[in-house]
RNA sequence: GGGGGUGUGGCGGAAUGGUAGACGCGACGGAUUCAAAAUCCGUUUUCGCAAGAAGUGUCGGUUCGAGUCCGACCACCCCUACCA
């Protein structure tokens, strides 16, 4: 007989799903709550799936047989473009397309044997979902976390939708590919920009998360500290009296040599209606913007509008007022200053446009002229912290640093009462209106009497429409006949219903609270929020490093103010691990044009196709189906079955990286494994072997420390010792069964099903799932013989077998007399001995 | 331009400042076999027959002792980017 997973791996599968050994119970037990990104339905699990999974899996079992109630629970975030896509592509309805694809997904899913709680699955596109997510929307709004206001966005002519800031790479839409253009429109907002400073701050208390992590978002929050004041402009007419600026150089505003406004600013816009040359600029500026090449080598341009405005600090100095399109709009004020000497736009923008550059500072010592000529042909722009001469500075001494300067500038501006010293966000309220079908609707109606009304709660919730199509482009809510005549909530006469849907990244925002209480009638249950949460271990990719966690940390806020959860859940991820994509080899040759042609991995045996044509190996890169180099887990599982896909998923790479799929490793899993199965069914008679008992615990202890580190691949290597440990030793009966157990024990969070077989057949009782995580003997971890090597000037030349508990002072008389410590010696007495208790010994000759 | 990270055998990777290369892959040798697959047992950083010597991107420093700590440099990777 032989190991045969086909069968033994649904087998248990049936056994724990009888023994209903994942349902999350809320029971006296300490909880643990390990939830991994959920997936998008887009219709055929992945190794990504499978790697992500896998880790998640390895925490739950880990915990529970830890005596941890645990919570490990799976979803499908199953709003988005991809439905709706496929719908234009080959009809049908998005719909009906994202519930096949998680009914195909599921059934790919479920023989990996993950420990998850299925009876909280649910999907986002779900009504009830939908239902409770309108219902924190109207909860939101009435909290004030939500608002409206008309702004420029970022249009994909394409998709015929708004895009965030952060779905346009590189001016192109992250979906379509298409030149995003500028356009606007009233929308919703999230105030997430009401949190930037606590987002910041708490991101401090996030010790859990990657380092890493942390800092993205701190960039990405983007706090600085300024100056904000206006100019007065000159025989301007009367709508441009004044321009505000912001600035976190105050203190080079001696130096300034122009002002600049946004071509985007609204002080543009009134100037474009009255001169045709303005208007023909900033649409100049909106071409080069979403051109091809532009965003990157997009050069300086700038248009003199004639006009002047005075100097706060000497009224009979005139700064003239350009429109240049690198001032951005949704930055600051959405105008500048312009101090040529101390920043390399402005210096650029200055040179090309014949604008005086007069520095505010040189290096520590310099003079006026000395500081003017270091900075005629490129600005100075020292570090901040470092200490400089102003030449031109208004306030504070002439060395200081520049935050000094810029701290006293501020500070002579609020006492000459020109301007104030203000905080800056790089963030920006979160814009969810999209202009598409197949998201949660947002339930408001606008009535001609009452303007926009929030929709009523019990008349929640408002469902997407399903007769619709999808045959012409934009919003077909848009175009249904009926769907948008409503009721006003507040008089009762009728109303238009809004058609815009929220964001996707809204349903991913919070569907770790509802997992605590899925089928809750409100959003979540409080008793068992207040359970469940935090989320113990979330585990992702590194992509969701900014978006998708800093709206979930948003919302947890959000949910907290609308008593939707406890105040310990603001911070709703206690720990965070970004885990590394697979990747494998890509195998091209080239058409006849010249063109790569891609080929399948499993259509190339030794670098050559079936008809004997080699193929260029290119070295490995993310899966992905343009090139091919894709391994179905489906396939594997059939082939190998799911512990094999699991422990080489797991093996070999730290989690953080990437991982590289190979055959042969692949075929190495499998092998092991049946190794381990073998071992496990032939026992023979025999004695004890104490050392086998040391191994098993040595093992015990660091397969436990290796995954409480998320080190799963030391934690496989320590078990390939211990497998290759019972092998070779003389151990039989019941103390090799009971070596067995413990291996079964180790291996059950990784590989479970066959951890199930060796628990069985080594004797144990009821199901390795139900026992107890082993703990090692303290006693059994160290041999009583220790060998310690013997550095002579800290090379390691020889080494001594002593027991554990010899002192000091014989070990040193055994150094002395060791054979090749006397030779490097050469009789003389050693400078220095310096022995490590069961470490080391160094001689120092 | 700004920020972060990583450099260790043929490969993936191990090493609380204390025996560098655990464990795995691959390769090589052997056993078993009529033969092969599977399986089992060895060897495998480099140079050297050996004794031995060298060795963790480069150069320096701290230390009895450095892959690990400090400084400079080189290379590669990732993120971010006209943020005033």
């Amino acid at each position: 007989m032989s190991y045969s997973p086909a069968i033994s791996e649904p087998h248990w599968q049936q056994a724990w799903a009888d023994a209903d050994s994942f349902r999350a119970k809320r029971d006296g037990r300490p909880k643990y709550y390990v939830l991994e990104m959920f997936p998008y339905p887009s219709g055929r699990i992945h190794m990504g799936h499978v790697r992500n999974y896998a880790m998640g899996d390895v925490v739950a079992r880990f915990k529970r047989a830890q005596g941890f109630s645990v919570l490990h629970p799976m979803g499908w975030d199953a709003f988005g473009m991809p439905a709706e896509n496929a719908a234009m592509e080959q009809g049908g309805h998005p719909r009906d397309w994202t519930y096949a694809n998680i009914a195909t997904m599921k059934q790919q899913l479920l023989p990996l044997g993950f420990a998850i709680d299925w009876s909280r699955e649910f999907a986002t596109c779900d009504d009830d979902y939908v239902a409770q997510q309108q219902a924190l929307f109207l909860d939101m709004l009435a909290a004030n976390l939500i608002t409206r206001k008309s702004a420029q966005v970022n249009w994909d002519p394409v998709d015929m939708t708004v895009l965030a800031n952060e779905q346009v790479i590189d001016g192109k839409g992250w979906r379509s590919g298409a030149q995003v253009e500028r356009k606007e429109l009233t929308q919703w907002f999230f105030r997430i920009s009401d949190y930037s400073d606590e987002l910041l701050a708490a991101l401090d208390g996030l010790t859990g998360w990657p380092e890493k992590v942390r800092l993205m978002q701190q960039n990405w929050i983007g706090k600085s500290r300024g100056l904000q004041f206006r100019f007065q402009t000159v025989d301007a007419p009367e709508s441009i009296a004044e321009i505000e600026v912001y600035t976190t150089r105050p203190d080079t505003l001696m130096g300034a040599s122009f002002v600049a406004l946004s071509p985007d600013h609204p002080l543009v816009k009134s100037l474009a209606e009255h001169d045709g040359r303005v208007a023909e600029f900033v649409e100049e500026c909106r071409r080069i913007g979403t051109t091809e090449e532009a965003i990157e080598t997009a050069p300086k341009m700038g248009f003199d509008t004639g006009l002047k405005v005075t100097h706060p600090l000497d009224p009979t100095w005139e700064l003239p007022i350009w429109i240049a399109n690198f001032v951005l709009m949704d930055y600051g004020t959405g105008a500048i200053f312009g101090s040529p000497a101390h920043d390399e736009r402005d210096h650029e923008f200055a040179l090309k446009y014949g604008l005086p550059i007069r520095a505010t500072f040189g290096q520590q010592g310099m003079d006026l002229a000395q500081a003017d000529t270091l900075v005629a042909k490129a600005p100075y722009v020292p570090m901040k912290s470092e200490t400089v001469t102003y030449v031109r500075g208004f306030a504070g001494q002439p060395d200081q640093t520049g935050d000094e300067g810029v701290a006293t500038a501020i500070k002579a501006a609020e006492q000459q009462g020109w301007g104030e010293g203000v905080t800056k966000f790089r963030l920006r309220d979160w814009g969810i209106s999209r202009q598409r079908y197949w998201g949660c609707p947002i339930p408001v109606v606008h009535c001609d009497e009452h303007g926009t009304v929030p929709e009523a709660k019990e008349n929640l919730p408002v469902l997407l429409p399903r007769d619709v199509t999808f045959d012409v482009p934009g919003n077909p809510l848009d175009r249904h006949p009926t769907w948008r005549q409503a009721t006003c909530p507040v008089c009762g006469g009728p109303a238009l219903r809004e058609t815009d849907t929220m964001d996707t990244f809204v349903d991913s925002s919070w569907y770790y609270a509802r997992f605590t209480s899925p089928h809750a009638a409100t959003p979540t249950d409080r008793a068992d929020a207040d359970y469940w949460m935090n989320v113990d271990q979330y585990i992702g990719g590194i992509e969701h490093a900014i978006l998708h966690l800093l709206y979930s940390r948003f919302f947890a806020r959000a949910m907290v103010k609308t008593g939707h959860l406890p105040p310990t859940a603001i911070e709703p991820f206690n720990a965070l691990f970004s885990q590394g994509m697979v990747t494998h080899e890509i195998y091209m040759t080239r058409d006849e044009k010249g063109r790569p042609v891609y080929h399948l991995p499993e259509d190339v045996t030794d670098g050559k196709l079936a008809d004997d044509t080699p193929v260029e190996i290119i070295p490995s890169a993310k899966m992905s189906k343009s090139k091919k180099n894709v391994v179905d887990p489906v396939d594997i599982i059939a082939r190998f079955g799911a512990d094999t896909a699991r422990w080489f998923m797991l093996s070999d790479s730290p989690p953080e990286r990437d991982v590289e799929w190979t055959a042969a490793g692949a075929e190495a899993a499998s092998k092991f494994l049946g190794r381990v199965w073998r071992l496990a069914d032939e026992i023979p008679e025999g004695g004890d072997d104490p050392d086998l008992t040391r191994s098993a615990h040595r093992a015990i202890a660091d397969v436990t420390r290796a995954i409480e580190g998320f080190a799963f691949n030391k934690a496989i290597a320590r078990l390939y010792e211990l497998a290759n440990a019972i092998a070779r030793s003389p151990a039989g009966g019941e103390h090799r069964r009971a070596v067995l157990r413990i291996l079964a024990q180790l291996l059950s969070p990784l590989v479970p099903h066959l951890a199930e077989e060796v628990w069985a057949k080594a004797g144990g009782q009821g199901m390795v799932i139900d026992a107890p995580w082993p703990v090692a003997d303290p006693a059994l971890l160290e041999d009583d013989n220790i060998v310690l090597p013997i550095q002579i000037n800290g090379k390691r030349r020889a080494e001594l077998s002593v027991p554990k508990t010899m002192t000091k002072e014989e070990i040193e008389a055994l150094v002395l007399a060791d054979e090749t410590v006397q030779r490097f010696l050469e009789g003389a007495a050693p400078k220095k001995l310096i022995v490590v208790p069961g470490r080391i010994v160094n001689v120092v000759a």
